[in-house]
DNA sequence: CTACGGCACAAACCTACGTATAGCTCGCAC
DNA sequence: GTGCGAGCTATACGTAGGTTTGTGCCGTAG
């Protein structure tokens, strides 16, 4: 342990709220609030205005007025997730109704809260959202490696692990693939290797991992 | 295919809608709309009514007024949950507020509806909704045989299929629990014939499915 | 043209996996 | 006590997995 920045003020890891309000005086008062826990804070004041900012790389979430110049925050909330961006999101309206709220719920919304905001409240969502934001990074980021190294992977070699990871013997895998079996043990090292899988199992887990489709071998009731 | 009852009327593994609502007239309007749709119905008065009624076991969802007589509709959902119940919920509601509608989606409704209430979005959110419990239906389905066939393994079988799953060679396995190596490939056999798996891919799925820790063996970044 | 990488195969060799047969102890139910 | 199943091991044998070394073809980038 070199490291004894334990409670210094703001770095690079830390989580970060960004606001979005068209209403200058909530923002500033949303910025008080979250900076009182400790948490780091960039307010917009459109959604045009964050779009155009770098997606974070720290678990973050937003907080949105579903009401805003421009589009609603629904419509920013969708074209985030066109972005493919997954930010958590939490809305805050005042004169919201119940159709609205549905609908952003169902896109995935963390909470939907109605003015006027009890400070706590909205901590306790800002806390959950961060923490889910934080839980799918590092689920993202665990797979991210794997990923790339499939990625370094040639044609043949994928066509092979597919089938291997499907539980077929090294004689199917080159009779599927008209292949010779001694080809295919080579392939297979090789694909061993590269992804650096310790074992079958590892490979395995790393296949359904990355969504590859199976040829053979279901889990039957 | 000796079954040719296909247009026939209901029959045991048709989705059935149930519905929960004080008001008589409501009732008797819903049962009508499902019905003209095809839907099986079965109608209730009050969340002590169903919960005293056995479980569907056809893909089903809920129909559920928010204000209901003696507890609301948000305690029985509280309740279905605990008592491990997960059949879709859909509520309906004439003076309902966001807070009640944001812990209602929080807590997994899958929809949440205003009166008057237009027929096409209560029949499109009970298709929604049916369509969600028979895919949950279905996985529930594909784990249970691999869940009973682990539940018939003996304790020693288990704790090598754990180190098998895990990526370890036989004599890491037997070294591992004290054994002999010879032990491990028989106990390997036995696992492999009792779980009906067909492969180690087969059975490293199944141990994913059933949510066994492994000892060794992480993806790593 | 040459170098390089992907693809494919072969012989030889070693390790790991898996089964059959057989035998042992222990605890428990009848 | 007898029988039974779980647990454990051994010898022996066959199959599957995996590496090394070496060969060759093909297409393409330099």
């Amino acid at each position: 342990m070199t490291d004894n920045a334990k409670q210094a003020g703001p770095s690079a890891g830390d989580p970060i709220v960004l606001i979005v309000d068209d209403d200058p005086s909530m923002r500033r008062a949303l910025t008080n609030l979250f900076q009182s826990v400790g948490l780091k804070v960039e307010a917009f004041s459109s959604a045009a205005e964050i779009m155009e900012a770098k997606p974070p790389a720290v678990p973050s979430c937003l907080v949105l007025d579903i009401r805003l110049p421009g589009s609603s925050g629904l419509d920013l909330q969708a074209d985030l997730a066109k972005a493919n961006i997954h930010t958590p999101i939490i809305f805050i309206t005042g004169h919201g109704d119940i159709p609205m709220t549905v609908r952003a719920m169902k896109s995935g919304a963390v909470d939907f809260l109605t003015k006027p905001v009890r400070d706590q409240d909205m901590l306790d969502a800002v806390q959950a959202a961060i923490e889910r934001d934080r839980k799918r990074r590092d689920a993202e980021k665990s797979i991210s490696g794997v990923r790339s190294r499939f990625e370094a992977l040639t044609a043949r070699e994928r066509d092979v692990l597919a089938l291997v990871a499907s539980g077929l013997m090294n004689k199917q895998v080159a009779a599927e693939l008209g292949l010779a079996e001694i080809t295919v043990k080579i392939y297979r090292g090789q694909i061993m290797r590269k992804m650096g899988a310790k074992s079958l199992a590892d490979l395995v887990r790393m296949t359904d991992a990355l969504g590859i489709p199976r040829n053979r071998g279901h889990l039957q009731t």
